[in-house]
DNA sequence: TCTGGGGTCCTAGGACCC
DNA sequence: TCTGGGGTCCTAGGACCC
């Protein structure tokens, strides 16, 4: 078979992946640089339920490692620093870095709080060859923020993620165009994006270990096997962008698809009053931030985990989608009620919505009105949240009874929000 | 290995409609 | 009333990513 050539009016693109190194752990640094050299692992106490977020360079020597039980990881290296992280910072930083990005090309995605993809395509006469606009980039950042990052340069998205790993830490990878099977075919198929441990074993199961054996099997084979999973695999075994996985444009605007937040409790809870309230507190947030996109919900789901670890999910789609807490309140509420075993010990409970859109849809004049004045209401307190802070504004439903007691003891003092303070004081 | 939180996408079965 | 096939929506679960 002829080698594919690009066709002549699909100009080859350039694509950066641009990584930041152990990015939460940096961040740290930069506001304690005693940190500097030491293991360090952000995600929580070392006693605590929970997982690493980030481990810097000398904890991942002990064999820690991000997604790692933090209780693992204190076994592990005992001698680590074990921070609960700061979000607000991260996020902070990820912007200036994001507002450094499009100073190369409009073209940026943030593909999450510490990676993006550049479109560098035609940015030659402006920036220079592909390795020489990297390193401006790369030493830009690091002169603005203090942070290391890796960046991988390549022809598609997923070759360009897949050379920023090779890129690390702290450097500069490049896969030419023309060298991308040759570049793919002795790595092992769980460096492609999207295989993960149970991909990886299914393809095992077929002789296949390196992308290289992956390219030589035949897509009907695949489809056949794997579904529409399978033609995707065959593509990324070419180095192609395929599958939903990097389909869509650098640097178009997306809206979210789902908005959601779950808690883990610190030991387990089978409180009907503790886990509604909790509910009611995560639907606000959803609510909130819904208001934010200016999307409304059709779908709500309910999500919970007992202390055995089995999860279920329920939903419920609306007729008509709501942007309301209360809405939002009553349905997941209602979807608990129904699918708790009552006195079951619930580890995790969360509520999330999807079927977003920008429009309502049809509603009643008279329902309309009612949920304007709603909105208008809810409008009202995300500027006070924004002026005072989440906690100065509670509805009712965010309360357990034990709450309403203390505000009428004490209307100054609102209690905390957050749900271990609850249980604490029982 | 005693397993977070916030996401995206895919699959499969059943309901329902034409 | 012995029974097809396709499309779409809904629901539940799961793989995967950072």
């Amino acid at each position: 078979m002829a080698a594919r050539r690009p066709r002549a009016l699909h100009a080859v693109r350039t694509i950066f992946h641009a990584d930041m190194d152990a990015f939460f752990v940096s961040v740290e640094e930069l506001f304690d640089p005693g940190l500097k050299g030491k293991p360090v692992v952000v995600g929580g106490r070392k006693d605590e339920r929970g997982v690493v977020a980030a481990a810097s360079y000398a904890a991942r020597s002990y064999g820690v490692h991000s997604a790692m039980p933090l209780r693992t990881a204190a076994k592990l290296c005992p001698q680590a620093v074990f921070l609960e992280g700061h979000p607000e910072r991260y996020r902070e930083y990820s912007q200036r870095i994001h507002e450094i990005l499009l100073e190369f090309t409009p073209q940026v995605s943030m593909a999450s709080i510490d990676e993006a993809y550049l479109d560098m395509t035609g940015t030659e006469r402006l920036w220079g060859p592909p390795l020489r606009a990297a390193t401006l980039l790369h030493d830009r950042i690091g002169a603005r923020t203090g942070l290391n990052c890796s960046i991988g340069i390549a022809t598609s998205k997923m070759l360009a993620k897949i050379c920023s790993d090779f890129a690390k830490p702290n450097g500069i990878a490049w896969v030419p165009p023309g060298m991308e099977a040759a570049f793919l075919a002795p790595l092992h198929v769980s460096r492609i994006p999207g295989v993960g441990r149970v991909t990886e074993e299914r393809l095992h199961e077929i002789g296949v270990r390196k992308i290289g054996d992956l390219a030589r099997l035949d897509e009907d084979f695949l489809l056949r096997r794997f579904g529409q999973w399978g033609l995707a695999l065959a593509g990324k075994a070419r180095g192609a962008d395929a599958g939903a996985w990097f389909a869509g444009e650098i640097g178009a605007y997306e809206d979210p698809r789902s908005i959601s937040h779950e808690h883990t409790f610190s030991e387990d809870v089978s409180d009907a009053a503790l886990l509604e309230a909790t509910l009611a507190r995560q639907a606000e947030k959803v609510g909130r931030r819904l208001r934010e996109h200016r999307l409304f919900a059709r779908t709500v789901e309910l999500k919970l985990r007992y202390s055995d670890f089995t999860t279920l999910s329920r939903s419920r789609t609306l007729q008509e989608a709501t942007d309301v807490d209360a809405d939002l309140i009553a349905v997941s509420r209602e979807l608990f009620r129904t699918a708790w075993k009552k006195g079951a010990a619930v580890r995790l409970i969360g509520m999330g919505v999807s079927g977003l859109d920008e429009a309502q849809g049809q509603i009643s004049l008279l329902e309309g009105e009612k949920k304007e004045r709603a909105r208008q209401a809810l409008a009202a307190v995300d500027r006070i949240r924004d002026r005072f802070g989440e906690k100065s504004v509670q509805l009712a439903a965010g309360m357990t009874a034990d709450d309403r007691e203390r505000v009428h003891e004490n209307p100054a003092g609102l209690p905390g929000k957050d749900p271990r303070s609850l249980r604490k004081s029982r």
